[in-house]
DNA sequence: ACTGGAATGTGAATTTTTTAACAAAAGCTC
DNA sequence: GAGCTTTTGTTAAAAAATTCACATTCCAGT
Protein backbone atom coordinates (compact mmCIF):
# COMPACT_ATOMS: atom_id res chain seq x y z
CA UNK A 1 0.00 0.00 0.00
CA UNK A 2 2.64 2.49 0.82
CA UNK A 3 4.78 3.10 -2.27
CA UNK A 4 8.02 2.75 -1.27
CA UNK A 5 10.49 1.24 -4.34
CA UNK A 6 8.42 -0.48 -6.57
CA UNK A 7 10.98 -3.43 -8.60
CA UNK A 8 11.40 -2.81 -12.46
CA UNK A 9 10.18 -6.52 -12.40
CA UNK A 10 6.64 -5.52 -10.99
CA UNK A 11 6.07 -3.00 -13.65
CA UNK A 12 6.87 -5.83 -16.67
CA UNK A 13 3.96 -7.86 -14.75
CA UNK A 14 1.57 -5.44 -14.23
CA UNK A 15 1.63 -4.74 -17.98
CA UNK A 16 1.12 -8.57 -18.31
CA UNK A 17 -1.38 -8.74 -15.44
CA UNK A 18 -3.33 -5.94 -17.43
CA UNK A 19 -2.86 -7.76 -20.62
CA UNK A 20 -4.43 -11.32 -19.56
CA UNK A 21 -7.26 -9.48 -17.89
CA UNK A 22 -8.41 -8.14 -20.81
CA UNK A 23 -8.49 -11.18 -22.20
CA UNK A 24 -10.57 -12.26 -19.52
CA UNK A 25 -12.61 -9.48 -19.84
CA UNK A 26 -13.36 -10.19 -23.40
CA UNK A 27 -14.24 -13.55 -22.45
CA UNK A 28 -16.63 -12.40 -20.33
CA UNK A 29 -14.76 -13.12 -17.09
CA UNK A 30 -16.04 -11.11 -14.27
CA UNK A 31 -14.08 -12.00 -11.53
CA UNK A 32 -10.68 -13.94 -11.52
CA UNK A 33 -8.50 -15.30 -8.06
CA UNK A 34 -4.89 -14.65 -8.13
CA UNK A 35 -4.84 -18.15 -8.55
CA UNK A 36 -6.26 -18.41 -11.83
CA UNK A 37 -4.44 -15.21 -13.10
CA UNK A 38 -1.17 -16.39 -12.12
CA UNK A 39 -1.95 -19.60 -14.22
CA UNK A 40 -2.57 -17.36 -17.16
CA UNK A 41 0.43 -15.18 -16.61
CA UNK A 42 2.92 -17.81 -15.72
CA UNK A 43 3.66 -16.53 -12.38
CA UNK A 44 3.58 -17.32 -8.69
CA UNK A 45 -0.07 -16.18 -7.15
CA UNK A 46 1.77 -14.45 -4.26
CA UNK A 47 3.64 -12.74 -6.77
CA UNK A 48 0.73 -11.43 -8.03
CA UNK A 49 -0.91 -10.25 -4.46
CA UNK A 50 2.42 -8.80 -3.46
CA UNK A 51 3.05 -7.02 -6.73
CA UNK A 52 -0.67 -5.19 -6.35
CA UNK A 53 -0.33 -4.89 -2.62
CA UNK A 54 2.31 -2.04 -3.47
CA UNK A 55 -0.39 0.08 -4.99
CA UNK A 56 -3.17 -0.88 -2.43
CA UNK A 57 -5.88 -3.45 -2.01
CA UNK A 58 -8.20 -4.08 -5.07
CA UNK A 59 -9.68 -7.73 -4.54
CA UNK A 60 -12.22 -9.33 -2.05
CA UNK A 61 -11.08 -11.84 0.11
CA UNK A 62 -13.00 -15.01 -0.34
CA UNK A 63 -13.92 -13.88 -4.05
CA UNK A 64 -11.02 -12.81 -5.87
CA UNK A 65 -10.66 -9.50 -8.17
CA UNK A 66 -13.49 -8.31 -10.35
CA UNK A 67 -11.71 -8.42 -13.52
CA UNK A 68 -12.43 -4.19 -14.98
CA UNK A 69 -12.02 -2.76 -11.39
CA UNK A 70 -8.78 -4.85 -11.37
CA UNK A 71 -7.81 -3.45 -15.01
CA UNK A 72 -8.80 0.43 -13.98
CA UNK A 73 -7.13 -0.19 -10.35
CA UNK A 74 -3.97 -0.96 -12.52
CA UNK A 75 -3.81 1.29 -14.82
CA UNK A 76 -4.54 4.44 -12.22
CA UNK A 77 -1.38 2.68 -10.17
CA UNK A 78 0.63 3.06 -13.34
CA UNK A 79 -0.05 6.26 -13.96
CA UNK A 80 -1.76 5.04 -17.43
CA UNK A 81 -5.21 5.94 -16.93
CA UNK A 82 -4.85 9.19 -18.94
CA UNK A 83 -3.10 9.54 -22.18
CA UNK A 84 0.43 10.76 -22.71
CA UNK A 85 1.74 12.94 -25.22
CA UNK A 86 4.39 11.54 -27.42
CA UNK A 87 7.18 12.93 -29.69
CA UNK A 88 9.64 10.85 -31.90
CA UNK A 89 12.66 11.80 -33.29
CA UNK A 90 14.10 9.68 -36.26
CA UNK A 91 11.57 8.20 -38.96
CA UNK A 92 13.50 5.82 -40.25
CA UNK A 93 11.89 2.43 -40.55
CA UNK A 94 11.43 1.57 -37.14
CA UNK A 95 10.08 5.31 -36.69
CA UNK A 96 7.54 5.43 -39.32
CA UNK A 97 6.27 1.62 -38.27
CA UNK A 98 5.79 3.04 -34.49
CA UNK A 99 3.74 6.15 -35.85
CA UNK A 100 1.54 3.59 -37.66
CA UNK A 101 1.44 0.69 -34.57
CA UNK A 102 -2.24 0.91 -33.87
CA UNK A 103 -1.20 -0.20 -30.30
CA UNK A 104 0.32 3.30 -29.32
CA UNK A 105 -3.19 5.44 -29.49
CA UNK A 106 -4.71 1.98 -28.08
CA UNK A 107 -2.81 1.99 -24.74
CA UNK A 108 -2.87 5.70 -24.48
CA UNK A 109 0.40 6.86 -26.08
CA UNK A 110 -0.22 9.58 -28.33
CA UNK A 111 2.23 9.80 -30.66
CA UNK A 112 1.81 13.85 -31.80
CA UNK A 113 5.14 14.84 -33.19
CA UNK A 114 7.20 13.29 -35.40
CA UNK A 115 10.92 14.75 -35.85
CA UNK A 116 13.89 14.53 -38.18
CA UNK A 117 16.74 16.12 -39.52
CA UNK A 118 17.08 14.51 -42.94
CA UNK A 119 16.16 17.41 -45.61
CA UNK A 120 14.68 14.86 -47.72
CA UNK A 121 11.93 13.82 -45.04
CA UNK A 122 11.08 16.70 -43.74
CA UNK A 123 7.61 18.47 -44.81
CA UNK A 124 6.33 14.58 -45.58
CA UNK A 125 3.55 13.08 -44.56
CA UNK A 126 3.26 9.94 -42.34
CA UNK A 127 -0.03 8.63 -40.51
CA UNK A 128 -1.31 12.12 -41.41
CA UNK A 129 1.25 13.87 -39.44
CA UNK A 130 3.86 16.39 -40.94
CA UNK A 131 7.78 15.34 -40.35
CA UNK A 132 9.48 18.32 -38.88
CA UNK A 133 12.93 19.35 -38.34
CA UNK A 134 14.42 18.33 -35.02
CA UNK A 135 15.19 22.56 -34.35
CA UNK A 136 11.70 22.85 -34.17
CA UNK A 137 11.67 20.44 -30.91
CA UNK A 138 11.45 23.13 -28.19
CA UNK A 139 8.81 25.29 -29.62
CA UNK A 140 6.70 21.79 -30.39
CA UNK A 141 7.19 20.24 -26.86
CA UNK A 142 5.81 23.18 -25.47
CA UNK A 143 2.94 23.69 -28.23
CA UNK A 144 1.77 20.31 -28.32
CA UNK A 145 2.68 19.60 -24.55
CA UNK A 146 4.38 16.38 -24.93
CA UNK A 147 6.15 14.62 -22.22
CA UNK A 148 7.76 11.73 -23.60
CA UNK A 149 10.20 11.54 -26.12
CA UNK A 150 10.54 8.49 -28.31
CA UNK A 151 14.00 8.01 -29.82
CA UNK A 152 14.64 5.92 -33.33
CA UNK A 153 17.66 8.22 -34.46
CA UNK A 154 20.41 5.34 -35.97
CA UNK A 155 22.58 5.39 -32.73
CA UNK A 156 25.21 7.83 -33.62
CA UNK A 157 22.58 10.46 -33.44
CA UNK A 158 20.76 9.01 -30.11
CA UNK A 159 22.67 11.15 -28.09
CA UNK A 160 21.95 14.66 -30.23
CA UNK A 161 18.21 13.86 -30.37
CA UNK A 162 18.55 13.13 -26.38
CA UNK A 163 20.19 16.80 -26.18
CA UNK A 164 17.11 18.29 -27.96
CA UNK A 165 14.59 16.59 -26.29
CA UNK A 166 16.09 17.59 -22.78
CA UNK A 167 16.49 21.01 -24.02
CA UNK A 168 13.04 21.03 -25.06
CA UNK A 169 11.97 20.01 -21.45
CA UNK A 170 10.91 16.75 -22.33
CA UNK A 171 10.19 14.59 -19.07
CA UNK A 172 10.93 11.08 -20.10
CA UNK A 173 13.27 9.31 -22.53
CA UNK A 174 12.46 5.63 -24.07
CA UNK A 175 15.61 5.18 -26.65
CA UNK A 176 15.21 2.41 -29.24
CA UNK A 177 18.96 3.08 -30.74
CA UNK A 178 21.24 0.83 -29.79
CA UNK A 179 23.40 3.16 -27.91
CA UNK A 180 24.16 4.56 -24.68
CA UNK A 181 23.20 8.09 -23.78
CA UNK A 182 23.53 10.46 -21.49
CA UNK A 183 20.72 12.34 -19.80
CA UNK A 184 20.79 14.73 -16.80
CA UNK A 185 18.84 12.54 -13.31
CA UNK A 186 15.50 14.28 -13.33
CA UNK A 187 14.80 12.79 -16.95
CA UNK A 188 13.58 9.71 -16.87
CA UNK A 189 15.56 7.21 -19.24
CA UNK A 190 14.43 4.03 -20.86
CA UNK A 191 16.28 1.68 -23.16
CA UNK A 192 14.20 -0.59 -25.41
CA UNK A 193 16.47 -3.43 -26.97
CA UNK A 194 14.65 -6.22 -28.07
CA UNK A 195 17.50 -8.54 -29.36
CA UNK A 196 18.57 -9.25 -25.77
CA UNK A 197 15.60 -11.82 -26.70
CA UNK A 198 16.88 -13.05 -29.52
CA UNK A 199 20.30 -13.59 -27.74
CA UNK A 200 18.14 -15.79 -24.66
CA UNK A 201 16.57 -17.63 -27.55
CA UNK A 202 19.95 -18.05 -29.21
CA UNK A 203 21.65 -19.34 -26.24
CA UNK A 204 19.01 -21.87 -24.89
CA UNK A 205 18.57 -23.08 -27.67
CA UNK A 206 22.10 -23.52 -28.72
CA UNK A 207 23.31 -25.00 -25.06
CA UNK A 208 19.68 -26.16 -24.56
CA UNK A 209 19.06 -26.37 -20.91
CA UNK A 210 16.36 -28.67 -20.66
CA UNK A 211 16.46 -29.37 -17.45
CA UNK A 212 14.38 -26.70 -16.02
CA UNK B 1 32.89 -20.66 -15.08
CA UNK B 2 30.86 -23.92 -15.00
CA UNK B 3 27.28 -23.05 -16.82
CA UNK B 4 24.78 -23.78 -14.05
CA UNK B 5 21.50 -21.50 -14.26
CA UNK B 6 22.41 -17.74 -15.75
CA UNK B 7 19.80 -15.33 -14.88
CA UNK B 8 18.00 -13.59 -17.19
CA UNK B 9 19.36 -9.98 -16.23
CA UNK B 10 22.74 -11.47 -17.03
CA UNK B 11 21.61 -12.22 -20.55
CA UNK B 12 20.22 -8.48 -21.11
CA UNK B 13 23.10 -6.99 -19.38
CA UNK B 14 26.01 -9.27 -21.84
CA UNK B 15 24.08 -7.58 -24.75
CA UNK B 16 24.60 -4.01 -23.61
CA UNK B 17 28.23 -4.95 -22.77
CA UNK B 18 28.82 -5.78 -26.57
CA UNK B 19 26.97 -2.46 -27.19
CA UNK B 20 28.96 -0.50 -25.17
CA UNK B 21 32.28 -2.19 -26.14
CA UNK B 22 31.60 -2.17 -30.11
CA UNK B 23 31.35 1.48 -29.30
CA UNK B 24 34.60 1.69 -27.68
CA UNK B 25 36.24 -0.72 -30.83
CA UNK B 26 34.97 1.95 -33.06
CA UNK B 27 36.39 5.15 -30.80
CA UNK B 28 40.03 2.58 -31.01
CA UNK B 29 40.20 1.59 -27.43
CA UNK B 30 41.76 -1.65 -27.17
CA UNK B 31 41.88 -2.54 -23.54
CA UNK B 32 38.71 -1.87 -20.84
CA UNK B 33 38.82 -2.29 -17.21
CA UNK B 34 35.32 -3.52 -15.68
CA UNK B 35 35.23 -0.37 -13.67
CA UNK B 36 35.21 1.45 -16.84
CA UNK B 37 32.66 -0.70 -18.83
CA UNK B 38 30.41 -0.27 -15.63
CA UNK B 39 30.62 3.17 -15.95
CA UNK B 40 29.76 3.69 -19.08
CA UNK B 41 27.14 0.26 -19.00
CA UNK B 42 25.71 2.14 -15.70
CA UNK B 43 26.05 -0.92 -13.26
CA UNK B 44 28.56 -2.06 -10.40
CA UNK B 45 32.24 -3.23 -12.04
CA UNK B 46 31.49 -6.75 -9.59
CA UNK B 47 28.59 -7.19 -11.71
CA UNK B 48 29.98 -6.99 -14.86
CA UNK B 49 32.72 -9.59 -13.34
CA UNK B 50 30.50 -12.05 -12.25
CA UNK B 51 28.19 -12.15 -15.28
CA UNK B 52 31.39 -12.60 -16.99
CA UNK B 53 32.67 -15.40 -14.81
CA UNK B 54 29.43 -17.26 -15.69
CA UNK B 55 31.33 -18.10 -18.87
CA UNK B 56 34.61 -18.39 -18.18
CA UNK B 57 37.72 -16.43 -17.70
CA UNK B 58 38.11 -13.80 -20.28
CA UNK B 59 40.06 -10.78 -18.77
CA UNK B 60 43.80 -9.99 -17.60
CA UNK B 61 45.07 -9.56 -14.11
CA UNK B 62 46.29 -6.32 -13.67
CA UNK B 63 45.13 -5.27 -17.01
CA UNK B 64 41.53 -5.79 -17.58
CA UNK B 65 40.00 -6.89 -20.96
CA UNK B 66 41.04 -7.05 -24.70
CA UNK B 67 37.96 -5.07 -26.30
CA UNK B 68 37.56 -7.42 -29.24
CA UNK B 69 38.52 -10.43 -27.71
CA UNK B 70 35.52 -9.61 -25.44
CA UNK B 71 33.20 -8.95 -28.18
CA UNK B 72 33.91 -12.61 -29.56
CA UNK B 73 33.96 -14.26 -26.46
CA UNK B 74 30.86 -12.80 -25.07
CA UNK B 75 29.32 -13.73 -28.77
CA UNK B 76 30.51 -17.20 -28.44
CA UNK B 77 29.41 -17.69 -24.97
CA UNK B 78 25.68 -16.62 -26.05
CA UNK B 79 25.70 -18.52 -29.14
CA UNK B 80 26.04 -15.41 -31.50
CA UNK B 81 28.87 -16.45 -33.15
CA UNK B 82 26.77 -17.67 -36.16
CA UNK B 83 23.92 -16.48 -38.04
CA UNK B 84 20.46 -17.73 -36.92
CA UNK B 85 17.86 -18.38 -39.63
CA UNK B 86 14.55 -16.98 -38.55
CA UNK B 87 11.17 -16.68 -40.31
CA UNK B 88 8.46 -14.06 -39.56
CA UNK B 89 4.76 -14.88 -39.38
CA UNK B 90 2.64 -11.53 -39.53
CA UNK B 91 3.28 -9.26 -41.79
CA UNK B 92 1.41 -5.72 -40.66
CA UNK B 93 3.56 -2.80 -39.83
CA UNK B 94 5.71 -4.31 -36.91
CA UNK B 95 6.21 -7.17 -39.56
CA UNK B 96 7.33 -5.36 -42.32
CA UNK B 97 9.21 -2.73 -40.38
CA UNK B 98 11.34 -6.11 -38.98
CA UNK B 99 11.93 -6.79 -42.12
CA UNK B 100 13.04 -3.95 -43.48
CA UNK B 101 15.51 -3.61 -40.43
CA UNK B 102 18.67 -3.45 -40.71
CA UNK B 103 20.08 -4.48 -37.54
CA UNK B 104 18.84 -7.90 -37.73
CA UNK B 105 21.52 -9.40 -40.59
CA UNK B 106 23.50 -6.76 -38.30
CA UNK B 107 23.45 -9.13 -35.28
CA UNK B 108 23.06 -12.49 -37.04
CA UNK B 109 19.75 -12.79 -37.28
CA UNK B 110 18.15 -13.63 -40.48
CA UNK B 111 15.23 -13.41 -41.44
CA UNK B 112 14.58 -15.56 -44.52
CA UNK B 113 11.00 -16.53 -44.47
CA UNK B 114 7.87 -14.39 -44.38
CA UNK B 115 4.72 -15.65 -43.46
CA UNK B 116 1.30 -14.46 -43.33
CA UNK B 117 -2.49 -15.65 -44.14
CA UNK B 118 -3.80 -13.06 -46.12
CA UNK B 119 -4.35 -13.42 -49.31
CA UNK B 120 -4.04 -10.11 -50.59
CA UNK B 121 -0.53 -10.29 -48.83
CA UNK B 122 0.58 -13.08 -50.22
CA UNK B 123 2.62 -13.10 -53.41
CA UNK B 124 3.86 -9.15 -52.26
CA UNK B 125 7.67 -8.54 -52.22
CA UNK B 126 9.08 -7.49 -49.13
CA UNK B 127 13.27 -6.74 -49.02
CA UNK B 128 13.38 -8.96 -51.63
CA UNK B 129 11.07 -11.35 -50.00
CA UNK B 130 7.90 -12.84 -51.10
CA UNK B 131 5.53 -13.13 -48.67
CA UNK B 132 3.96 -16.73 -48.16
CA UNK B 133 1.28 -18.48 -47.12
CA UNK B 134 1.70 -19.82 -43.13
CA UNK B 135 0.25 -22.98 -44.19
CA UNK B 136 3.23 -23.64 -45.81
CA UNK B 137 5.47 -22.84 -42.80
CA UNK B 138 6.29 -27.00 -42.18
CA UNK B 139 7.98 -27.30 -45.82
CA UNK B 140 9.68 -23.76 -45.77
CA UNK B 141 11.06 -24.45 -41.97
CA UNK B 142 13.06 -27.40 -43.42
CA UNK B 143 13.56 -25.83 -46.70
CA UNK B 144 15.35 -22.69 -45.22
CA UNK B 145 16.52 -24.60 -41.88
CA UNK B 146 14.64 -21.69 -40.05
CA UNK B 147 15.59 -22.12 -35.88
CA UNK B 148 13.74 -19.39 -34.81
CA UNK B 149 9.81 -17.80 -35.30
CA UNK B 150 8.89 -14.43 -34.68
CA UNK B 151 5.25 -13.62 -33.89
CA UNK B 152 4.05 -10.60 -35.24
CA UNK B 153 0.23 -10.89 -35.80
CA UNK B 154 -2.76 -9.20 -34.26
CA UNK B 155 -3.03 -10.73 -30.89
CA UNK B 156 -5.70 -13.28 -31.60
CA UNK B 157 -3.99 -15.30 -34.33
CA UNK B 158 -0.66 -15.42 -32.36
CA UNK B 159 -1.62 -18.88 -30.95
CA UNK B 160 -1.90 -20.03 -34.06
CA UNK B 161 1.26 -18.89 -35.57
CA UNK B 162 2.75 -20.64 -32.57
CA UNK B 163 1.02 -23.82 -33.34
CA UNK B 164 2.06 -23.90 -37.12
CA UNK B 165 5.37 -22.89 -36.27
CA UNK B 166 5.93 -25.49 -32.98
CA UNK B 167 4.57 -27.89 -35.66
CA UNK B 168 7.33 -26.76 -38.74
CA UNK B 169 9.64 -28.15 -35.63
CA UNK B 170 11.26 -24.17 -35.04
CA UNK B 171 13.43 -24.48 -31.72
CA UNK B 172 12.22 -21.19 -30.47
CA UNK B 173 9.44 -18.11 -30.65
CA UNK B 174 9.79 -14.54 -29.90
CA UNK B 175 6.14 -13.02 -29.74
CA UNK B 176 5.51 -9.61 -30.28
CA UNK B 177 2.11 -10.12 -30.34
CA UNK B 178 0.22 -8.59 -27.08
CA UNK B 179 -0.66 -11.17 -25.94
CA UNK B 180 -0.14 -15.12 -23.97
CA UNK B 181 0.57 -18.02 -26.13
CA UNK B 182 1.17 -21.58 -24.80
CA UNK B 183 3.58 -24.09 -26.38
CA UNK B 184 5.61 -27.47 -25.38
CA UNK B 185 8.09 -26.73 -22.75
CA UNK B 186 10.81 -27.67 -25.01
CA UNK B 187 10.25 -24.82 -27.23
CA UNK B 188 11.50 -21.46 -26.27
CA UNK B 189 9.63 -18.69 -25.80
CA UNK B 190 9.76 -14.56 -25.50
CA UNK B 191 8.21 -12.29 -25.42
CA UNK B 192 8.72 -8.64 -26.35
CA UNK B 193 6.58 -5.80 -25.54
CA UNK B 194 8.22 -2.25 -25.31
CA UNK B 195 5.04 -1.04 -23.68
CA UNK B 196 6.08 -1.80 -20.23
CA UNK B 197 8.83 0.38 -20.63
CA UNK B 198 6.18 3.24 -21.54
CA UNK B 199 4.57 2.62 -18.52
CA UNK B 200 7.53 2.67 -16.50
CA UNK B 201 8.42 5.98 -17.75
CA UNK B 202 4.78 7.09 -17.04
CA UNK B 203 4.68 5.87 -14.00
CA UNK B 204 8.05 7.53 -12.84
CA UNK B 205 7.42 10.73 -14.39
CA UNK B 206 3.62 10.80 -13.30
CA UNK B 207 4.60 10.37 -9.14
CA UNK B 208 8.18 11.21 -9.62
CA UNK B 209 10.07 9.42 -7.37
CA UNK B 210 12.97 11.87 -7.69
CA UNK B 211 14.37 10.61 -4.43
CA UNK B 212 16.45 7.92 -6.08
C1' DA C 1 -27.21 -14.76 12.95
C1' DC C 2 -24.00 -18.71 12.45
C1' DT C 3 -21.03 -21.86 10.04
C1' DG C 4 -18.10 -23.44 6.33
C1' DG C 5 -15.54 -22.56 2.40
C1' DA C 6 -12.70 -19.60 -0.28
C1' DA C 7 -9.25 -16.34 -1.36
C1' DT C 8 -7.04 -12.06 -0.03
C1' DG C 9 -3.25 -9.43 2.24
C1' DT C 10 0.91 -9.85 4.78
C1' DG C 11 4.78 -11.19 7.92
C1' DA C 12 8.27 -14.76 7.92
C1' DA C 13 11.27 -17.91 5.45
C1' DT C 14 13.65 -18.87 1.42
C1' DT C 15 15.94 -18.09 -2.67
C1' DT C 16 18.20 -15.25 -5.84
C1' DT C 17 20.82 -11.40 -7.17
C1' DT C 18 23.86 -7.76 -6.22
C1' DT C 19 27.64 -5.63 -3.93
C1' DA C 20 31.75 -5.59 -1.24
C1' DA C 21 36.19 -7.30 -0.11
C1' DC C 22 40.30 -9.51 -0.97
C1' DA C 23 43.72 -13.02 -2.39
C1' DA C 24 45.92 -14.31 -6.72
C1' DA C 25 47.99 -13.00 -10.87
C1' DA C 26 50.01 -10.08 -14.42
C1' DG C 27 52.88 -6.35 -15.98
C1' DC C 28 56.19 -2.56 -15.11
C1' DT C 29 60.15 -0.36 -13.01
C1' DC C 30 64.44 -0.40 -11.22
C1' DG D 1 64.01 -10.79 -10.44
C1' DA D 2 62.08 -8.27 -6.22
C1' DG D 3 58.87 -5.09 -5.16
C1' DC D 4 54.99 -2.15 -6.49
C1' DT D 5 50.71 -1.28 -8.86
C1' DT D 6 46.82 -2.71 -11.02
C1' DT D 7 42.84 -5.37 -11.92
C1' DT D 8 40.94 -9.75 -12.29
C1' DG D 9 38.30 -13.90 -10.45
C1' DT D 10 36.03 -15.43 -6.45
C1' DT D 11 34.40 -15.95 -1.82
C1' DA D 12 31.70 -13.84 1.66
C1' DA D 13 28.23 -10.44 3.03
C1' DA D 14 24.32 -7.72 2.04
C1' DA D 15 20.26 -6.61 -0.24
C1' DA D 16 16.39 -7.66 -2.89
C1' DA D 17 12.94 -10.44 -4.77
C1' DT D 18 10.15 -14.46 -4.54
C1' DT D 19 7.58 -17.96 -2.31
C1' DC D 20 5.38 -19.91 1.65
C1' DA D 21 2.06 -20.06 5.11
C1' DC D 22 -1.64 -18.47 7.60
C1' DA D 23 -4.65 -15.26 10.09
C1' DT D 24 -8.19 -12.33 8.39
C1' DT D 25 -12.05 -11.27 5.88
C1' DC D 26 -15.86 -11.94 2.99
C1' DC D 27 -19.76 -14.49 0.89
C1' DA D 28 -23.28 -18.08 0.64
C1' DG D 29 -26.27 -21.27 2.44
C1' DT D 30 -28.93 -22.72 6.19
Amino acid sequence: MKSEHIPKATIARLATYIQVLSEFKREGTDVVSSERLAEACAVNSSQIRKDLAYFGEFGVRGVGYYVQDLITSIKRSLGIDRAWNCGLVGVGNLGRALLRHREFPRKGFIIRGAFDCDPYKIGEIVEGMEIVCSRQLPAKVKELSLEIGIITTPPERAQRAANYLVGAGIKGIINFAPSRISVPSHIHLEYVDFFHHFYAAAFHIRFADHQE
